[in-house]
DNA sequence: TGTACATCAGTGAACGCGCGTTCACTGATGTAC
DNA sequence: TGTACATCAGTGAACGCGCGTTCACTGATGTAC
């Protein structure tokens, strides 16, 4: 049956919004076509009225998040912690127990990078999430503020995937505190 | 029919090792054991002779890699550059285009990490590299060679999955030196 | 030392399940007249 | 403004392929006597 712009448009963004937390939960592989469809209370044969392919909707969610993502960094920019508090949220245990709202990079980055439908997608993220970073870091007069935003989201990212990883919970938490101290004098 | 000990040992150590460099280029989900067992000069009914299943395998395997790394980072030791030279090797193009022969942990770390069978073994992993860090970060008189070595370890992760993930090479290598550069002295 | 038998890594066919994708069909919305 | 028709997101059954796993069988090696 045909429904109007509005539903549809609505029911495309939960496709997104779920699928983009399966994906990053679970990974690439581990989340299937009709399961994401069932998160977004729809079922896998509408999925090829919104998508071309798995790929191309795994794109379109890395574009999805990506805004989200980077309006998070622009947000935390504007209270008074400012960007200390957004890397002390990256590094956090809440981030590494909660990758479903996490950082896509860390989560399913390395997956995606051998995705060539996903990588320009994920390119963009990454440029996009760099252009987030430097603009505070300028902001606070720090010498290059580019090559600090390479080095910042290179540990971030590092850091949440060895985390993740680890099983020992004393590790993963001395792996976070560790670099969340390390950062916290340069951004301050 | 019937092989010397000898024999099986050398195709068990074939399989891990085809299977290792499988799995860092292309992910758990994207090798097949019968791929694996046919890199290794077998077919797959043979598999079943040497693991459990293909999570054991993935297990076997993390172990493996594991001491060929910690065996690498020893043998940097050892040479004149030390340790910089590792981290030099680690942040290169040719690591980040060559991920079979790569750091496990940033090419499938994320995935190995939510196999509950296989996270007991990238944890050890994860701690014998970071023993391995330890060492020649200590005999230079660091002031605190653990932490260090966490920092460095996550930068080095998380510039290798950035380095991936992105599609400008330009970029990617911006996001090696520039990694590179901010350790160098730190190391050296 | 020679013979009979057990062992077990390896082969290749087959099984069964899950998943991406397709398809015939539905029916409310939008459009043409 | 009302009527006839086209549109198209959605449903659920079905298809086909790949993959992990199983199994009957092979035959050289190791063991018992």
């Amino acid at each position: 049956m045909r429904y109007t712009v509005e539903d549809t448009a609505k029911k495309h963004e939960k496709i997104l919004e779920h699928g983009g937390q399966l994906l990053r939960e679970r990974g690439l592989s581990k989340v299937s076509v009709a399961e994401i469809m069932k998160a977004a209370g729809l079922t896998h044969g509408a999925f090829y009225s919104h998508f071309d392919s798995k790929e191309d909707m795994v794109a379109k969610i890395v574009e999805h998040v990506s805004g989200a993502a980077c309006f998070e960094i622009a947000e935390a920019e504007r209270t008074p912690r400012g960007l200390g508090a957004y890397v002390e949220s990256y590094l956090s245990s809440q981030h590494r127990d909660g990758p479903g709202a996490g950082c896509l990079i860390a989560a399913i980055g390395a997956e995606l990078g051998r995705e060539p439908t996903v990588r320009p997608a994920l390119t963009e993220h990454v440029k996009a999430t760099l252009r987030a970073l430097i603009r505070p870091l300028r902001s606070r007069k720090i010498r290059d503020a580019r090559a600090e935003a390479i080095c910042l989201l290179s540990a971030m990212v590092g850091a949440i995937v060895l985390a993740r990883a680890v099983d020992d919970e004393a590790l993963s938490d001395e792996i976070l505190r560790e670099t969340r101290k390390a950062w916290a004098d340069e951004v301050h």
